[in-house]
DNA sequence: CGCTAATTCCGAAACGTTTCGGACGCAACC
DNA sequence: GGTTGCGTCCGAAACGTTTCGGAATTAGCG
């Protein structure tokens, strides 16, 4: 390994000066600066992280730790959350990694040991629970940190969504159209998320004056598999509902199939609305007929998060950022009037 | 955060001694050590990762870096390596952390930069490809590495299994049941386990005396659409295969699909075996019928693995770990005699 | 009592980096 | 000529840990 000790015996100047010399500083000459910077890639020199990080009490590393599942889609739907956030992260000059806690493994000592051993900055975290422990751990530890979604329960940086006006926006919608029998499709209520989206919706009943069947509202989770076999299940009821809000591009996706294996015509038999988080995955393109509903990418949440981040841990969280990112709706081909 | 230091301070005792203590070395007395224990469990205390590394040069870091992938099943697949070798690496008192690069991206350098900026003891490689640059460049840093199936062209550490017994096996089986036009899904030949495979397989065709169709042996990216679409087109060829070996399970389902959607019945009009990674999401016992074929659970890699790998680190590597698991067959009840 | 040996402890150095507080030489200024 | 200021440079300390080489105390033993 070579260290500065390298460089400076080989241009004859001190440790200090070579260390400021690489490091950009003022007080060094523009010749000797050159000097150093020449020697230093002739020698292959690579400042040690681990020296720096003991030094300044930084490492530059961002760490995001979640425990697996048995769940393929929610799996690949994870990876691909990772490779955005991963992405945005190394943009900033910061190295972001992924620990891989046991399925259903609690992750929350996790966090604290790899927070108090050093060498971590701050941490990611995604899809909190209502009080969730990883938060109030990390609150207590006083580490840094930033939440895609949020904890209502407790005060913390967070980037999110209005969820209230992802349900309200998509059923306000299809009442307009004139559903009423209108299923929805939602995350698991155990997240705050899933339940803004059924308070919107139910907002938007409300504002039209009417009073939705409790038994059309699914609290599941979001894959595929989930859409197809609720979607099927709900046609088969007694009253068939005349439209469906699905929670996630890959419920949708369910939904669409399940229409296809019975028949059905998209939108005259059913209307579908779907929220799109832009996954790439499940493009809402490649939907036939074209997905409508609301869409809110993820990649811009992890332009904002990450930035928001890095400041938090330079230390300018005074005021917690808090940020509510802006929603848009597509009409798509996939719903029409009853 | 709260250090040696502190410890020493409050049990008046020397910095020395208290880390000798904490580190049940034999030269402390038996009540000063329960003392320094009881202490530092009071206060709190978790030994600096950072300044530990600096100073033995080891940071218990194993790192995997993958460039991701656009295709959801390869990224499941991928997730789902990733939670085998992360258990089994944190079971050694180790930690795993993952590296996502771009998509698409050369992983190489990014190697080559973490390694020689510290902090990573140790790389796990896997789908090594023909005269990998990857490996060259940790052979070239003398950086502690191991691969999970070989680059033949240079002498390396790995754990594989016999890919030419896995082509050989199936083939020779599917001959045996008298079966001549035998259609081969193979992974991708640009990897060597690949090329191992349809080495193995032209072997068992040779012992028959037999001389297979060239036209009927694929090299695919091993998804389960994959399976379906290719499998369709053999289908509808002027002379369809009357078997199938698929280098995977994904692709047997792929395949298990398109014979449900031509209304075939397997194994009476289609013979099909495949070889299983043992992975969860596409378990052999959810294959109706039974999926047979060679098996060899990629979790026992794993734990060999990274027992190997943790022993190149600590630097007993001179003869290089070359592993080549058991491979087993079954026969399940998905191929017949024609 | 003097010698050795065992037990228990400690100071100091080291890992590679950053940074604080100065030092040195030299020009400019009153 | 003394003071100030500027441009370059450097020694030393520090981050928290491990470890080498001893030192101090006690016990055993002739």
């Amino acid at each position: 390994m070579v260290t500065l000790k390298d460089i400076s015996r080989e241009v004859g100047l001190s440790v200090t000066q070579v260390s400021r010399a690489l490091g950009g500083h003022a007080d060094v000459n523009r010749d000797t600066r050159d000097k150093v910077q020449r020697m230093a890639t002739r020698l292959g020199y690579r400042p040690n992280a681990i020296a720096r990080s003991l030094k300044t009490g930084r490492s530059g590393i961002i760490a995001m730790i979640v425990a697996g599942s048995r769940d393929p889609q929610a799996n690949a739907h994870l990876f691909e959350i990772v490779m955005g956030l991963s992405a945005e992260i190394s943009a900033l000059g910061l190295q972001f990694v992924l620990h891989v806690g046991q399925t259903g493994a609690d992750t929350t000592q996790l966090h604290a040991d790899l927070y108090r051993s050093g060498g971590i900055d701050g941490f990611v975290l995604i899809g909190p629970a209502p009080d969730d422990p990883r938060i109030a751990c990390l609150l207590r530890l006083g580490a840094p940190f930033i939440v895609h979604g949020r904890d209502p329960a407790q005060s913390h940086a967070f980037v999110d969504i209005d969820n209230f006006a992802v349900g309200e926006t998509m059923a306000d919608h299809l009442l307009h159209l004139g559903h009423r029998d209108i299923a929805f499709l939602n995350g698991p209520e155990s997240e705050f998320f899933a339940l803004e989206r059924r308070r919107g919706v139910a907002a938007a009943f409300a504002k039209h004056g009417v009073t939705p069947d409790p038994a059309l509202t699914l609290s599941i989770p979001m894959t595929e598999p989930n859409g197809r076999t609720n979607t099927l299940r709900l046609l088969d009821a007694a009253r068939p509902p005349t439209a469906i809000i699905a929670g996630n591009t890959m419920l949708a996706r369910g939904v669409y199939q399940a229409t296809e294996s019975r028949g059905l015509n998209v939108p005259r038999d059913l209307s579908i609305l779907a929220h799109d988080d832009g996954l790439e995955l499940f493009a809402s393109e490649s939907f036939d007929p074209p997905l409508g509903g609301t869409v809110a990418h993820l990649t811009t949440a992890w332009v904002t998060l990450s930035a928001d981040l890095k400041q938090i841990i330079a230390g300018q969280d005074d005021p917690f950022h808090t940020r509510v990112l802006d929603l848009t709706f597509t009409k798509g081909l996939s719903a029409c009037a009853i």
